[in-house]
DNA sequence: TTATTATTAGTAATAATTACTAATAAGGAA
DNA sequence: TTCCTTATTAGTAATTATTACTAATAATAA
């Protein structure tokens, strides 16, 4: 589990870097996210930040989350579901995702390639697919 | 690429064994995503088959590219973009996509492991994940 | 403390996808 | 082939995740 503590100081300096303000509504955000392996998506972090800020608006949650994203203090998971989810953890890792839940559960690759069928213990695999994300050659021009 | 004459081959008997009907809308829709290497959208797929089938419907499309998952011919390409991309190649195979224009590149991954810098020229590569999808223990009771 | 202006809350708008209904046509039976 | 049954479709309305707009608020620097 990430130090979420270590997260909310990066977010600190990076905000000061960006010229953003470091305002209270990020700080819940992203603690909400860093404290969690559940990957939520902005209804959640919008209903669990609620709890100890009952006037932040879902609007803010999701420009927060583009915002902490721009910051590279989050990613968003990609899947097939409706919603978008969210990680805090940056470290190298992967994703297990139930299509039929939508549970996304942290795989540890190096473990996963040694011995995808005995290194976890998330469910039957129906698919596996790397992903490479970046600048296309044209968008570079 | 794919030999689109032999998906749609798979289509007649997948009809056939899961009591669906073989309509001339699911024969172009499989046709138009199989022909091309483009990973379309639903809407990208409509505005195409719309040409040779002009009657065709959107809701159609949608419905038709979910019946064509279901029946295991194409499956959705897992990305952050706002839509959902489509793949009738269900060979072994990774993707690159383009953060910026949602350009979406066959990757092979045998040549990224051995050389993920000079396997393709598809441009800078900014993040790289593995997703594993399936059902959870927990949805399998 | 004050001024500047990025950020927020609240709400309206947008856009992708799904649902609904009457009409149509695929495919089996006669 | 022709007729029937009912899955499927076209057209449109509804839904849902996400984004945009505006006046009010509050984080930072002077």
């Amino acid at each position: 589990m990430i130090n979420v503590d270590d997260k909310i100081q990066e977010l600190k300096e990076r905000c000061a870097k960006a010229n953003m303000r470091l305002t209270p509504q990020r700080i819940e955000v992203l603690k909400m996210i860093a404290g969690v392996n559940t990957h939520p998506d902005a209804e959640t972090v919008y209903a669990e930040v609620k709890k100890v800020m009952p006037s932040i608006s879902l609007d803010t949650v999701y420009r927060t989350l583009t915002s902490l994203e721009d910051l590279g203090l989050v990613f968003k998971v990609d899947n097939e579901l409706a919603k978008t989810r969210y990680d805090a953890d940056l470290t190298p890792h992967c994703h297990f995702i139930c299509v039929k839940c939508g549970a996304v559960h942290d795989v540890h690759i190096n473990d996963y390639i040694k011995a995808p069928d005995e290194s976890y213990d998330y469910g039957e695999v129906l698919q596996t697919n790397l992903q490479v994300k970046g600048i296309c050659n044209k968008c570079r021009g």
